[in-house]
DNA sequence: CGAAAAGTTAACATTAACTTAATCTTTAAA
DNA sequence: TTTAAAGATTAAGTTAATGTTAACTTTTCG
């Protein structure tokens, strides 16, 4: 079941998208400010977060960004709400990590296929929602960013972490270099050629050399 | 080469994305109205297709209709061009078989990237979508880039892995040496003439000699 | 603020993959 | 049966891709 949770402070937005996608199926949960929203992510994992940009105390390019800074969330879809004329806003939003953002006032048809859309464009990484990650000898705790080899407790840097997570998540599957920037840096950032295989590297130095494995010309795949 | 089609009435925003498209080194097309545009996608079939939505006479979601009516151009990939806040539009863009959006103003990094991300999503749907392929006691898993006969992994460098793959696409087809090297080396790049033989060596040793048959002076073929 | 950690870049090294070249073998037509 | 053309084989050469290290930059957090 598909989870939606909607951020505003107006109880009255609130209302009418909680309306209208419960209506379409959707399973809908709401917070009323960025702490609570906050929250119910880690509660909930959500597959959408709709966050209001304007809100008072904490708005939701801080809310995004919070949540974008814990790594097992770096897949949620989120999108914002604004108002129609927002639009310097707009620009923090992409780059705070939101996917998209909704302008209001909201035709409900327009919301629903919005959401629809963004639903779809993310369908590929579902598999990857249970916090604990079992695969040969590792457990991977997304919610602790943590890794487990029996008593041992490997801990690693976000990227590195967002590196094995993504590998793990279909193991076997070859990751090309494009993929590997498209997802874990997003597309508009441009990072070097050899970033990819620095982070590779301290991965094999602290997990040991058998795990990933490079496909030269392809890519690589975390092999088990 | 990948081929991007951009239609729009403007001869500013056609020479603007243009510009900075060929910079990047795409092969651009341009067409000025909705009716060339359809036209140019028949005779040239490119890869990704740029439509403005307002257009005098056919606006940009008629001709992505139109487009889309054929079914040879189901897989091309179509974005939308829209001004900020045209909301409905950009719905409908969707529901008519749009894989995207960019609205103006365009700036050319985000161009640039939108676009990249466009066409890389085609080929990773692709690898990722394609089941794996069982033929004879083989089976071809192009998301793993391994064969499996088995218990047995036999894993291929990429161009052997192309090759098996293109020989396998059409088991008992026989594949000529210039369709080879224009499918697996494309037609910009020349190689010598014992290039191919090298790599079927390699295969033959990898797989055994009985898969692939020498047609002697016509070509080779997948044999099961 | 300022130190430590994380992340990135850049230069150079290494290596697997790929291509070429030289030579040998097979095939099929005259 | 001869012979020329096509293909097979092998080893050696070349290149493109990745590995490695350290320096540099940015971010995080006390």
């Amino acid at each position: 079941m598909t989870k939606i949770l909607i951020v505003d402070d107006e109880i009255d937005i609130l209302d009418f998208l909680s309306y209208n996608l419960k209506k379409e199926g959707f399973d809908v949960i709401t917070a009323s400010n960025g702490k609570m929203g906050i929250e119910l992510v880690r509660q909930h994992r959500p597959n959408l977060v709709i966050l209001d940009i304007m809100m008072p105390e904490m708005d939701g390019i801080e809310v995004c960004r919070r949540i974008r800074a814990q790594p097992e969330f770096n897949e949620t879809t989120i999108a914002f709400l604004t108002a129609r004329d927002e639009d310097l806003s707009q620009i923090n939003a992409l780059d705070v990590g939101g996917d998209d953002y909704i302008s209001k006032p909201i035709k409900p048809q327009v919301l629903i296929s919005r959401v629809k859309a963004l639903l779809r464009r993310n369908k590929l990484d579902d598999a990857t929602n249970s916090p604990i990650i079992k695969i040969g000898d590792l457990e991977i705790d997304r919610q602790k960013v943590q890794i487990l080899r029996g008593e041992e407790v490997i801990e690693l840097p976000r990227k590195e972490f967002e590196l094995i997570v993504l590998l793990v998540s279909k193991p076997g599957k070859v990751f090309t270099r494009e993929e590997i920037y498209s997802k874990i840096w997003g597309n508009d950032v441009i990072v070097g050629d050899r970033t990819i295989d620095v982070h590779i590297r301290k991965l094999r130095e602290k997990l040991g050399e058998n795990y990933i494995k490079t496909l030269k010309g392809i890519g690589y795949k975390f092999d088990f």
